[in-house]
DNA sequence: AAACGTTATGTTAGCGCTAACATAAATATT
DNA sequence: AATATTTATGTTAGCGCTAACATAACGTTT
């Protein structure tokens, strides 16, 4: 007499009916609802056990009217930092049974191709960088007031809804670290102009110094622009200054790893004749060797808590625009093979 | 009158109301049923696009009967490879609006948890390396018969459902391409032991020597671990040899790399005094300088074949046991700044 | 023109779950 | 003990979509 394909699945239905109670009952029960009797709730925890039950989401998903679809933007494929940013929004994304869906877009992007599925095929956006950076995304998701989370970004602070670490203060520990470590001369190389964290980072480098009345020597700072190559030529630079670096501080590890090759032309070895740090904990940093000491952000965690955050405020912001959030995460220095003390006798 | 939350999106039953039809009509045309007349068609289409509908997805699932939930079962967490995994896995699950859910597992997994998620929390598993050529998960899935597809192994072909590349016709290819640029005495980097793809390339490297009658000299072999560190190793031994190779060939691009440092340790200037090819395009390769020659693997792609396959197949899998498919896809040499021409007039 | 097949559209019901309301059971209050 | 109050469980209906069947509209054949 059934006539529509069933999929053969388990039940609250069929959960109910061992226990001898209503399928709301188990509905409860699956869904901590505290108003349900210890001893009903154990009796239905061991049926769903022994059932094997699981809930079906796209059900859930219905009953609820709760269908959100979180689109995460990303412009690099190939990027290290992209896996660990799905994991995390593909984890929260999961556990409200929200939809995760990836977007490839250019910097250069197509704001109307954007803009159409702003609300139809998506109910939020995270962006993370170095999307998050681009003015023509920020003005768009402004202009329509819609749910987004930017990630590591600062561009405009309080202007849009933020998730990231206090890249300053990082840096300023990453260097304090370094002058602890009895560094007096550490070299600094500056990351992408065009992005906001690498004035931070800068920032934290002097905050530090002056901190521990260091000078801040201009020749111990180059420009960078995030790449392998630009920290190698950075790092050779540095190297070949006068009166040159026991240390280098690079904005991010790709450009550390430059360092690091630098270095070896210059005949250097590392940790022993030149301390190398970096920032990211990017998967290059374990990969080479001397693995790097570097500055790890949470980004599963940065992505996951975006996601909670647009899941949750979806509603406010609709109905209050213009208030905005910063979610600051805690950072971590990550202690590893690339710096070593410098003797105290040793000195210039 | 209404007691239930109501999603304010646009419905079938909204378009169906302007247009004048029923909403069978309208889901008809949104699932491209040849069964509708032109004029209705394109009727609904306007309607569609000026209400800006979209499916709601989970209603359709519920409808369809046909949640089901993929296992995504990853190892390394920092792998590069994840993202580009996920991004396919991701893409081709939304497509056929299937969940994708993502497992972290150790190579020394714990069964027991694995085995109570088979069939509950998952309604198939798609296994990447290095999980695919761990033999405790291909027993479980054996035992069960359970529906999975596993990524860049052939631990055992025809006992499960593989989708990779044909590595040991790759790494011919790569070899044939060194000796297309003069090289004679071409080093070799074998990777992990314990994988299934190290031995599949090492005997493609031997098959292109020999087809070009040049002798496999063990000399040039050195044993890697597809790290940095053990490429540096394997690198550093290899120019130590008498008659040191003029290309080195590594298993993967984390070993290259690490050939490129002990190349530089060695004075040597690649690609000039050394041409340097690694394996996997992963994304250290297009990082360091100079970039690598290596061979690409359609990561994505074949994320998303084996997402396709385990959906299209589930039904047949269950019906017909031990047997199975293995699909190969297409890999392309990428063309760098490490490889150069050995001038025919210079020779040993 | 009647009878037939063919194709396009409509009707009904149900996928599995839970919001909202209704009711029964337990506890507290007078 | 009777009543009010809290707490636990049940009932009903519907989230948005589409499978399966029913019917209407069209064309074809004799």
């Amino acid at each position: 007499m059934s006539q529509r394909k069933k999929s053969n699945r388990v039940t609250v239905a069929d959960v109910a009916n061992l226990v001898g109670v209503s399928t709301m009952t188990v509905s409860r029960v699956v869904n901590r609802d505290p108003k349900v009797r210890p001893d009903t709730r154990e009796r239905v925890e061991a049926a769903i056990a022994e059932l094997n039950y699981a809930p079906n989401i796209a059900a859930r998903s219905l009953a609820n009217a709760e269908v959100r679809r979180i689109c995460l933007l990303y412009g690099n494929p190939s990027s290290a930092y992209l896996g660990e940013l799905l994991l995390g929004a593909l984890e929260a994304a999961s556990v409200a049974s929200a939809h995760l869906i990836v977007e490839r877009t250019d910097p250069e992007l197509d704001p109307e191709r954007l803009e159409e599925c702003l609300g139809r095929d998506w109910d939020a956006l995270i962006v993370p960088p170095p999307m998050s950076d681009i003015a023509g995304i920020r003005r768009l998701v402004a202009k329509h007031n819609f749910p987004a989370a930017f990630i590591s970004s600062a561009t405009e602070p309080g202007r849009a809804n933020e998730v990231r670490i206090d890249d300053r203060l990082a840096a300023r520990e990453m260097t304090a670290y370094l002058i602890s470590k009895g560094h007096k001369k550490i070299g600094f190389i500056k990351g992408h102009p065009n992005q906001t964290v690498s004035k931070q980072r800068y920032l934290g480098y002097q905050d530090a110094l002056k901190e521990m009345d260091l000078p801040v020597d201009k020749g111990l700072v180059a420009q960078g622009l995030f790449s392998y190559r630009s920290g190698e030529e950075a790092g050779a630079k540095l190297l070949s200054y006068d009166d040159r670096p026991t240390a280098i501080f690079a904005s991010n590890d790709d450009m550390a790893a430059g360092v690091l090759a630098a270095a070896a032309r210059h005949r250097l070895s590392v940790p022993n004749d030149l301390s190398v740090v970096g920032f990211d904990n990017s998967p290059i940093a374990s990969t080479i060797w001397p693995k790097l000491t570097t500055m790890s952000q949470p980004v599963a965690e940065m992505a996951a808590k975006a996601v909670e955050f647009v899941l949750k405020n979806t509603e406010e912001q609709v109905a209050k625009p213009n208030q905005y959030h910063t979610i600051i995460l805690p950072y971590e220095l990550i202690q590893r093979e690339s710096v070593l003390s410098v003797a105290p006798s040793v000195s210039g």
